[in-house]
This record gives structure tokens, sequence and C-alpha cells, in this order.
RNA sequence: GCCCACAUAGCUCAGUCGGUAGAGCACAUCCUUGGUAAGGAUGAGGUCAGCGGUUCGAAUCCGCUUGUGGGCUCCA
């Protein structure tokens, strides 16, 4: 056990394993090796294509080198020495990170056994103060992280101060591997992908399908409840929107291919707004009728390249829960504040508190007068703080149409998700040319927000099942009870009360399996239904079930009444 | 798109040296009529992802394609 800071290990960890591919392929040229999360990586350049049999021969050698309690012996070079040493070891990598030094640093380098890295520190004082190492995988990885640049291998691994904390980490990621959506979707029958229909693309099963409904119908009502309209667009639209919009110029790869129709091309829409400017367009607009707010749940199609596609959370064709916000300038302040309040209260009805809004402000190249991005940069901090929230700001963060507030949720095991965004937009307002009469009589500009609080409603599912674990609360759960019948002598008393709990307008079924009652429990509890129903012949003279629900236990036996109460104020109260 | 890996029954997986396909779960039928996490028997279920090659013979070896996973890049 060693009291380094724990980066410090990985990093060192990492110079090992340089070491350990060093020895084994002379002809390696080294990029970086950082420490990452939860481990370290290298970048190095060979003749040799890694495969995954060669991890456990580097991982051999690297724990011989940390058994030799090495030491990592620090020294420093002039900028032409260290250019020669490393042109004499063709070392033309770390020859670039070197011209990257600015003048006037000091040029460190670490030797450890025969490996020798440029490098500013710090380290272990000796390989033997390594803890647990483990390589993991092999990848590819653009020089600089350029596409334009070679692909370099690169190697990961794991790094602890102890073994103990390896094991631990091990099992936190078994745990979270148990709620991966992509594996609770199959177990639980909520979702598939099929080769058939193609990547990307997903297929909503009766179960899936029915807790979509059910937040899709939440959304619409708390939509119209704060002041929104709901519009409904086609899914394509004739090249000529597009040329408009610009996005047949900067956007066009991340389009499907156009199809042709009566000599026109007509493209499926990767984003709703220009169909929502259109409505706009459609007459003469006065500050009167502003602020308007536009919602859609609007489905859009991207062409994702095939490598960033991973279950739910990036697809191809997905719903967004859109919508637009035009407003004069005088309202911007406020609607933004009402923006951010609004979706702070989505995502906590769906049990999320811990929410972080990142601002991102004007990048290099952008389009919109300097004072429109002020007066919105102002508004949206201005809404955070109303809020009371911390926020983080990512200077030149900003898409080159307008700045953003995206916003981070934190998830049952402490995962960060990427989900809302508020984004202004002083690019497409002047491209189709929007107006409004103002109280002068003359036109204005209008300001625009775009804004999707859930993002889309597939990725937005998919973090739902991995919060909860497949054990969706209450008012989601597709099956909210279950009736277990003891033997088949009760099975009409279970239709009885089955009628009365739909009546009441609870989804019930009944397992008519003739299986024990304990396998029916057993099943019953795999696809985490909330409410167990046992009702066998007692029950069915006394009137009564005896009930249980996954929060709390057993409950004991029930009238049907008292169930029902019960159970109403969970679905009421989105109780998770 | 790029790097590495994977693809066998609905699901989870075995399948040795290249010799013609297996288990458990789920499903169906029958027996059992039961009391809080698996009662029993029988049965059905396969273009071994697809195409091509090597071979007397391919789930197995080789190539290509498709899909999936872990990364890189991308996410306007």
């Amino acid at each position: 056990m060693s009291n380094y800071p724990i980066e410090t290990i990985r990093h060192s960890a990492a110079h090992v394993m340089a070491a350990a591919v060093q020895k084994l392929y002379p002809d390696a040229k080294f990029d970086i090796g950082p420490a990452t999360e939860n481990g370290f990586y290298y970048d190095f350049d060979m003749e040799h294509r890694l495969v995954n049999e060669d991890l456990k021969e580097i991982e051999k050698q690297m724990k011989k080198l940390i058994g030799r309690k090495l030491p990592f012996e620090h020294f420093e070079l002039s900028r032409a020495e260290a250019g020669k040493m490393l042109a004499e070891a063709k070392q033309s990598y770390k020859l670039e990170r070197l011209a990257d030094i600015p003048e006037g640093e000091k040029i460190g380098f670490y030797r450890t056994g025969d490996f020798v890295d440029l490098c500013r520190g710090p380290h272990v004082a000796n390989t033997g103060d390594i803890g647990a190492v483990k390589l993991l995988s092999i990848a590819g990885s653009y020089f600089r992280g350029d596409e334009k640049n070679k692909m370099l291998q690169r190697i990961y691994g794991a790094a602890f101060e102890s073994e103990e904390a390896m094991t631990e980490h091990f099992r936190l990621l078994e745990e979270a591997a148990k709620r991966d959506h992509r594996k609770l979707g199959q177990e639980l029958d909520l979702f598939s992908f099929s080769e058939n229909v193609g990547p990307g693309l997903v297929l909503w099963h009766p179960k899936g399908a029915f807790i979509r409904h059910t937040f899709e119908t939440f959304w619409k009502e708390e939509h119209y409840k704060n002041g929104y309209e709901l519009l409904y667009t086609p899914h394509i639209g004739q090249s000529v929107l597009w040329e408009t919009s610009g996005h047949l110029g900067f956007y066009r790869e991340g389009m499907y291919s156009p199809m042709e129709i009566d000599e026109k091309d007509y493209y499926v829409k990767p984003m709703n707004c220009p169909f929502h400017i259109e409505v706009y367009q459609s007459r003469l607009r006065s500050y009167r009728e502003l602020p308007l707010r536009w919602a859609e749940l609007g489905t859009v199609y991207r062409y994702e390249k095939s490598g960033a596609l991973h279950g739910l959370l990036r697809v191809r064709g997905f719903t967004q829960d859109d919508a637009h916000i035009v407003c004069t300038p005088e309202q911007i302040e406020d609607e933004i504040a009402e923006v951010l309040r609004f979706s702070l209260y989505i995502w906590k009805s769906f049990g999320f508190t811990e929410i972080k809004p990142y601002l991102s402000t004007r990048p290099a190249k952008a389009v919109g007068e300097p004072e429109r991005w002020e007066t919105a940069l102002v508004s949206l901090r201005k809404a955070v703080d109303k809020l009371g929230l911390e926020c983080e700001v990512d200077e030149g963060g900003g898409a080159f149409y307008g700045p953003k507030i995206d916003l981070k949720v934190k998830d049952a095991i402490g995962r960060e998700w990427q989900t809302a965004t508020i984004q202004f937009d002083f690019n497409l307002p002047e491209r189709f040319d929007m107006t409004y009469i103002g109280e002068d009589g003359k036109k204005h500009r209008p300001y625009m927000v775009h804004r999707a609080l859930m993002g889309s409603l597939e990725r937005f599912f998919g973090i739902l099942v991995e919060q909860y674990a497949g054990a969706f609360p209450l008012w989601l759960a597709p099956e909210q009870a279950r009736l277990l019948p003891v033997s088949e002598k009760v099975t009409d008393y279970a239709r009885k009360v089955q009628a009365e709990l739909r009546q009441k307008g609870f989804r019930v079924e009944i397992d008519y399996h003739a299986s024990s009652l304990g396998a029916k429990i057993k099943d019953a509890r795999n696809a985490r239904i909330p409410y167990l129903l046992v009702i066998g012949e007692r029950e069915a003279e006394e009137g009564l079930i005896a009930a249980r629900n996954r929060r709390e236990g057993e409950l004991g036996s029930l009238t049907i009444g008292q169930l029902a109460e019960k159970m109403r104020f969970e679905v009421e109260n989105k109780i998770v």
C-alpha cells in the first residue's frame, strides 16, 4: 500500500506498460500515456498489429518489472540534447510532442530500466509502488485525436493502489452491467433492433411502448399547462427547405440520402426547426402574439457513423421532445428562466435530483451580432442564478449559431448523463428572414430558442431503464400488479379481482401457469412487477388479497378498496 | 468511417484434433391442486449470421459482407 496520488500510480503504470511493449516490440514508437479515470493507456505505432493474446504477454512483462522494484529516475536535458536523443531513438511522435513544449520550460525525462520517456512526471519512487494492474483492451486512436492523422494502437489498462481496490472496481462495473438498458431491454421485452430494419432504428415492443406512451402523455399535458402549443409536421421535406436552412451546405453527410418524387428531391428530416419556421411564416406575425412556444415530439433521422451507435443512447432514428420559442428581446430573460425551471421539474418527476447546467459561450467562428450573443448569454446566466444552480462554463464551446445551456443529470449509481439542451439560434431566423411587426409598425427580427428537455425519447428511455434498473415506478410500470392464484380452484376469484382493479384504472395481469406459487413469485419479481397479489382459498372466502410490493415488502391481507387506494396514492405522487 | 474482438435453438451458453448439433431456462402437452424466489414427465424447437474458398468432408481453417460489443473520431 503506497501513499501516492492515484493518478501518479496510474501514470507510472503507463510507463511500465510502455517499457514492457518496448521490450517485446523494439520497433515501437511511443506517443503519450496518461492516467485515465480508472487506469491508464499508452498509444504507440509499430509494425506488429496487436491482438488480445498479446495483452497477456505484455501484462506478464509488466508484472516482472513491477516485481523488480525498478526506480523511476528523473533527469533533464537541453532542447537540443533531447531532440538528438529522440531522433536517434527514431521516436518521431515524441519529437512532435517535444516541439509542443513551450520555450523556456524544463525538458524532463524519466528512466525506468531500459525505457526512457519524455515526461514531466511525477512518478512513484519505484515500480514496486504500483499496487495492482490489469490490461483491458486494444483500441485504435488517431494521433492528436485528429481523424486525418495516422491511427495509433492504444492499450487500455486498469491500475489501483491495491488488489482490493481493483476487485471493488470490477464489482462496481458488474453492478452497472446488470442495469445496462440493452440487457434489460431484452430481458423485460421492452425494445429491439432488427438487422432487416437497419442499424440504429428502434422497434418498441408493447411494454416499452406503454412506458413511452405514459411519459409522452405526461410531457404533452405539462406542455399545455406551461403555455406551450403542440405541432405536428411531416417527416420529409423538399430540398429547397434544407438549402434555405443551410443543412445541405454544412450537414449533408449527416442526412439520409434524398428520394426523388415528381422530379423533386425530398429529404427525411434531421431536425424539426425548418418546419416550425414554416408554420411561423404562414402569416404575418405581431409582437402581440409573442412569445410563441411550439412543441413537437418530432421524429428525425440522422446518418450517425456506424461506430457511434450505442443501444438506445445513440441511434439513427429518434424522437426529439423539441420546442421552439420565438420572442422579443424583452421577453428572452423570462423565457429562458422558465425553460430551465421546466426542465428541472420534468427530470425531478422521474426521480433525478442532481442536475447541473453547463453553459457554452461564443466560438471563434460564429454568426449573429455580438450584442445579441451578449444579451443571450446574460439571460442564460441570470436563469441559472435565479434557480440557485452552480454552473460550469465552456468558453467558446457554443454552436456557431448561438450560446447554449446543457443539463447533466446524475443517476442512481452516480453516472452523469447529458440530457436537456437550451440553445439560442441566430442563424435560422436570418436565413428564413423571420420577422414580426413591432409596436412601431416596423419589422423586427425575433429571438429563437431551440430546446429539448428529455433530449430524445429513445435516449431518455434508455437512461430511465438504467436509473430504475428495470424496476419502473408504479405510474410508469406497464404491468402494475400481477395476481398469483395459489391453485386453479381460485381462477374465478382472480378474474373477478382483475376486473375490479382494471375498472379502477390499474394494469393487472393473472399468472395462469400451473406452476407453484414460489415459481410464480420468482417470475413476477424477475419481471419487476411492482405489486404481487397472492390469492388462495382463504382470500377467496374472505374477499381479500394478500399483497406485497417491491418497495415495502409484505402488506398483509387487504380489501380491493384498500389496495386500490394505496396504489392510487403511489401513482398520483409518482413515487419512485 | 477507423482499430480490436465477437456472432451456435426465443434467452444464457457448451461443442476437444475438421468427421454431419448439445445443455439449462423459456415454450407445448400430460401428471401434480399447491401458501410466498424454481414440483415432475414427455415433446417440439437449428440454413451453426450471410456469401464464397480450401478439403473426400467445415459450426470448426481462410477471405469478403452484414450485425453487435469495447475504443478513436463525430454528435451540426
